[in-house]
DNA sequence: GGAGTAAAAGTCAGGATGACATGAAGTCCG
DNA sequence: CGGACTTCATGTCATCCTGACTTTTACTCC
């Protein structure tokens, strides 16, 4: 039995438009300059450090080869079919970050880095299309019961914000008054006392997340919160 | 940067018991017959074969060292800390199973493979230790709002039995009439028509689980379900 | 045949949710 | 200056879900 290579690769989610209007959840991929799929766009990833544990990997290689800083960082998966790769064996286990929209910026400005929309993606290399539907699937999955929704936004908002940031991940349409009683209710955020002006109408109340609750369902090795589920029964 | 050695390890669950008193959440442990923590408990588990995937990987360790049957197994995390070995750099890639009461018997008769309580485990080699508690908050959480129950009961069963199931794992006690009634509105379960004979009391319903709904939230590389969830607001 | 036991069904109050309505606080423009 | 307009913010109401509890049913045991 050889040992496979090992790599850890990240999938990112950022939100991109008028930071209030028509947000579009999407993902930076990078184009591969080597064999296998070479052209190909792929999943940022790289090797694994000899001091590093894997979220550190995961960090490096996104830092390096996007130039992005995530907000929040996760790991998703470890993928290890024996073809996924035509040439060598490689077992990937993939991480997701959350990086905030002004982001685009600091992406290198570079062809080999772009950013596209997560419901309209090219041909990807290897399994990545699997993975990023995965990646997907658990950011939605995750967002209705974990406030994870800070990774998008700047450290004050408005509800109306908030609200445009699970609207436009979840791509469905929330009651305002609704969704104000349930986050407002939850605890997850605390008024500033500050208004935010320049707008033509009523200022809305600021808002920050609240730091004194831990999030939910982190890595094992952070440390954990209790978490209610809808539950069986009784 | 080497590559780190990669070992595919399970924390295996099953519910000792007399089968519908007293039940105790148990996991098996083998002793490790080599340096590092020589003679120390351990999770089974060992190298990826050429030819597997993952899971089959888990899957052959997990029989090979214990000789137990894998009723559910899926990916729990990647353990990569770099001091988590004194010595070789390994990366672990840990399933979870679920094995049923009767497997006991099964198990190797050997002194080096070993059940526990999950709640009085005894010193762990490596990281274990973690490894398990997260298993444990894991197998908690999902049960809560997965069907996984069938891993731990016969084909066939009575509400009773799969109650107490329930309340092993979650260590709480459930109502029975209310666990009833959100268990069959669930559709996770089918009456079989038959009932249990040879009790003291009136005889209950037998039921299976029903085959036609998926599995909630398995591993991305199965077919996935939709999934309600509590959810944020309208 | 009555006591005992658990199954199965029913009742009820309280809380959460979704749909919708109303008032409040600003800007814009004639 | 004042009405139209916009969104924020609050309120109402019916419905569903949940937990706690009660009652009836069907069987065995003595």
């Amino acid at each position: 039995m050889t040992q496979p290579d090992l790599a850890v690769s990240t999938v990112i989610f950022a939100l991109r438009g008028t930071s209030s209007e028509n947000m579009v959840l999407s993902l930076p991929l990078v184009r591969r300059i080597r064999s296998p799929f070479e052209g190909t766009w792929a999943l940022p990833g790289g090797p694994l450090g000899d001091e590093e544990d894997l979220a550190q990997a995961a960090g490096r290689n996104l830092r390096d080869t996007t130039g992005l800083e995530p907000r929040y960082l996760e790991q998703l998966y470890a993928f290890g079919q024996p073809d996924r790769s035509p040439d060598n064996r490689v077992v990937s286990i993939v991480y997701w970050a959350l990086v905030g929209g002004d982001e685009f910026a600091a992406t290198f400005d570079d062809e080999n880095v772009q950013w596209f929309d997560a419901d309209d993606l090219p041909a990807l290399a290897f399994d990545h299309a699997l993975i990023v539907e995965y990646a997907l699937w658990r950011l939605r999955n995750k967002l209705e019961y974990s406030r994870l929704a800070h990774g998008f936004l700047e450290p004050t908002f408005t509800l109306a914000q908030l609200r445009k940031v699970y609207e436009a991940v979840l791509k469905r349409r929330l009651d305002p008054g609704n969704f104000r009683r349930t986050v407002e209710a939850s605890g997850q955020v605390v008024p500033t006392g500050e208004r935010l002006a320049g707008t033509n109408h009523r200022p809305p109340q600021l808002y920050r997340f609240n730091t004194a609750q831990g999030l939910i369902d982190p890595d094992p090795l952070t440390i954990r919160t209790a978490l209610t589920h809808p539950g069986v029964a009784s």
